[in-house]
DNA sequence: CTGATAACGTAAGGTTGCCTGTCGAAATAA
DNA sequence: TTATTTCGACAGGCAACCTTACGTTATCAG
């Protein structure tokens, strides 16, 4: 940091704000008005052939509870459906519903279009600034 | 991206969110308790010689009112001091108490020490990472 | 087999950090 | 002067988390 630079944790924060808020309009755009930023713990952890909601919770770091109400209202919205685990009588399964499906995949092409632009456009500051994140997260994580 | 790598945005708000709790954890560290998630926004705008609550608010993106609350709990909190802007009746001019200004200088420190510890440690990965991150953000910003 | 313990989802209620709408007072423009 | 804008503040609301506490089902030690 030279004098006058901004700090890089300004630099980190802004620029995941405009990231997250670039996927929710691109949502958005592409018709999911329904979509909110809660969501996106979903999103982020649910696979294709679906999961429980508490391991869902455990990846996305937030609390079972919190990640059950998400995952209720997407069921609400059609996004999700959720089945009874026929190995656990606790347990739900939470899946995509074919609705569902179609708006994880705009989110993950936009995501994998994005990435491949910096690739292009940055090359080896692009692998840098991997390295870089990985490392500081690695770093400050307790 | 690779496969199986995690998303770039994915890494930014993580790294992101490592660094804020690190930051909140080291203002507690310290001794000053009190320090909640939402001052930085305060920290972040509010320069040693002063200003006014509604730039403070444009610069960190958020409304006057959320602002104004947000600077009453700091000022409640012995860290922040109001007094009449002589040259505007309608404004005033907030600013650090000595108390606050050592809070502040606490965070700073810590910036600093971590950017100059980034840059030793990683060097030029170091500045290919702010150069994506500031690239990114450009790219997405509307 | 039985009893303790743990894990599943859920309900109820609280906290934080923002928001919109509105206001009176003061500054500025027409 | 009058109209408009800008200042901080108040009231109320909302999203996205949290903690505490259930009842149900699974698992494991004895």
């Amino acid at each position: 940091m030279r004098p006058d630079d901004e700090p890089f944790i300004a630099l980190v924060d802004k620029t995941a704000r405009v990231m997250r808020n670039d996927m929710l309009a691109n949502a958005h755009r592409a018709g999911y008005a329904e979509i909110a930023p809660a969501h996106n713990a979903v999103f982020a952890t649910l696979p294709p052939e679906g999961a429980r909601s508490a391991d869902m919770a455990a990846r996305a770091g937030i609390t079972r509870q919190s990640m059950g109400e998400v995952v209720r209202d997407m069921v609400r919205l059609g996004i999700l459906e959720m089945v009874p685990d026929p190995s656990d009588r606790r347990a739900k399964i939470v899946t995509y519903t074919d609705y569902g499906t179609k708006v994880a995949q705009a989110g993950l092409d936009h995501i994998v279009a994005l990435d491949r632009k910096l690739r292009d456009e940055l090359g080896d500051d692009y692998d840098a600034a991997r390295r870089v994140l990985a490392r500081v997260r690695e770093m400050l994580t307790p």
